[in-house]
Parts: structure tokens; C-alpha cells; sequence
DNA sequence: TTTACATGCAACCAGTTGGTTGCATATAAT
DNA sequence: ATTATATGCAACCAACTGGTTGCATGTAAA
């Protein structure tokens, strides 16, 4: 997985807009898409395109539209190996600091 | 809490190895972070101002040395409010995919 | 077969990003 | 006091981003 992609693809307010509204309902159109939205079609494309090219909706032609699909694995991943890292696991944030304090390793991701 | 720049601080490598080395070793000095990057000491301060910025390390000047610290929160924050939506929370994928086909809703953030 | 609609593609452009170099400043060490 | 070290600041620059407009193409509807 390009974790560097997703990171990118996450890293702009309209795009996490358009996940959004996928979560709330898949499949939608690329018209669909740009109700709303303050750009033309076009700028959608392109940002549903980065999705894309980091994994994040997949696509399918359907007559003339282009149905958009969330894949939520690279957040998944994204979660667990990148978040979760920087979260205390256990009982709290004391334990946590009790932990660093103590030094203990932790394992690395990326 | 500022969730676009964090996730802008996320979206480039550097900035997540250091943000890793801090996680490795908390409090290391802009010099010491500097060490095998391949970039300007300039351009790592830069970075850090980024990542200043969105609230994920906090500095103390001390002496002639400016010390970094790691801020947790803003992780933390975003795996709650952003990632785990996407994720399965009860027993599963299986589990998951049966919410959605029978619609049931969401708490939506942001 | 026309007409309307959904999308694709390419050129273009302004603003932002990510880096550099050069110099200034402040603190520590000799 | 002098020198060395750690950082700050500003100007500059190439490359990338995020948007536009204009036109082409493919599919559905009348």
C-alpha cells in the first residue's frame, strides 16, 4: 500500500467530503458527487481520481455513469499502523506515560 | 482543533519520520533531528513549524537549543473522530457489512 | 437520427509547497 | 574576549496543486 498516497489523498477538506458522502451512500455518480460542491466537475474528477489512485474508491462504468465505490482498507491500515501507534493502548494516558518513562519499545511502522 | 492542518502536517514523509523519531526519543533538538535527513537544517525547521502549527509537537527553548516534544491529542483526536468511522467497531468486517446492508445509521463528523 | 446528458481529456494559470542560500542573533565553551 | 555552536529569518526558485475553460467522446432518450 502507498501509505504516502493516502496520506496525500486525506490531506485536502474536499476529498475527505466526498469519502464522506460516500460513506453515507455508495455508488454514487460523479454528477452525483458535485451537487454541492464549489467547483466545477472537472476539479471533482481530478479529486476523485487521487481517491482512486490511492486506493480509496473504486470505479465502474454503468451505462455513462461512473459509479464510485469507498474502500475503506486503506484507512484501516492507515489506523492501525500509523494511529494507533501514537494512542495509549492500555488503561489511559498514565499508564502510557508510565510506560515511556519506563522506556519499554514499542514496534515501528512505515 | 484545526483537522485540515493536521492532516496537511501528516501528508509528507519527512515530516511523519520525524514526528516517529520524536515518538522514538521525545524532546530531541532541531540539530539532532536533523541527522540523516537529506535536507537543510532550514528546510527540517520548517517542517517542524508545520507540525508546530497543527499542534503535534510542542517546543521549550532551552538554553541555545530548542527542544521538541511530541503532542499526542491531535492523533489521537482524528483516529477517533476520522479513521475509526471507517472501520468495522463490533465483531468484524462481517459484522460491519451487515450494518450497512440494513442501513443503519452513523454518527458523521467533521 | 437527433438531441440531451455524463464523462473524459488537454491546455492553461495562479497560488502554494518544499527546498535552497546567505546572513543575523543568541548562547555556550575556551 | 574570542570562538564555536544552535537556531532564526528572509529572499529566492522550481515543482506541484487545485482550479479553470474549451472541446471531444460515448451513451441514453425522444
Amino acid at each position: 500500500m502507498d501509505t504516502n498516497a493516502v496520506f496525500k489523498a486525506l490531506a485536502h477538506r474536499e476529498r475527505r467530503k466526498l469519502l464522506d458522502r460516500l460513506f453515507a451512500e455508495n455508488g454514487q455518480s460523479l454528477n452525483k458527487l458535485c451537487a454541492g460542491l464549489h467547483m466545477t466537475r472537472q476539479a471533482v474528477s481530478k479529486h476523485l481520481r487521487i481517491l482512486e489512485r490511492a486506493n480509496l474508491v473504486a470505479t465502474l462504468k454503468r451505462g455513462r455513469d461512473k459509479e464510485h465505490y469507498l474502500n475503506p482498507v486503506p484507512i484501516h491500515a492507515i489506523g492501525e499502523r500509523w494511529i494507533s501507534k501514537y494512542q495509549p493502548r492500555h488503561l489511559g494516558a498514565l499508564h502510557d506515560l508510565k510506560n515511556r518513562l519506563e522506556g519499554k519499545g514499542e514496534k515501528r511502522h512505515e
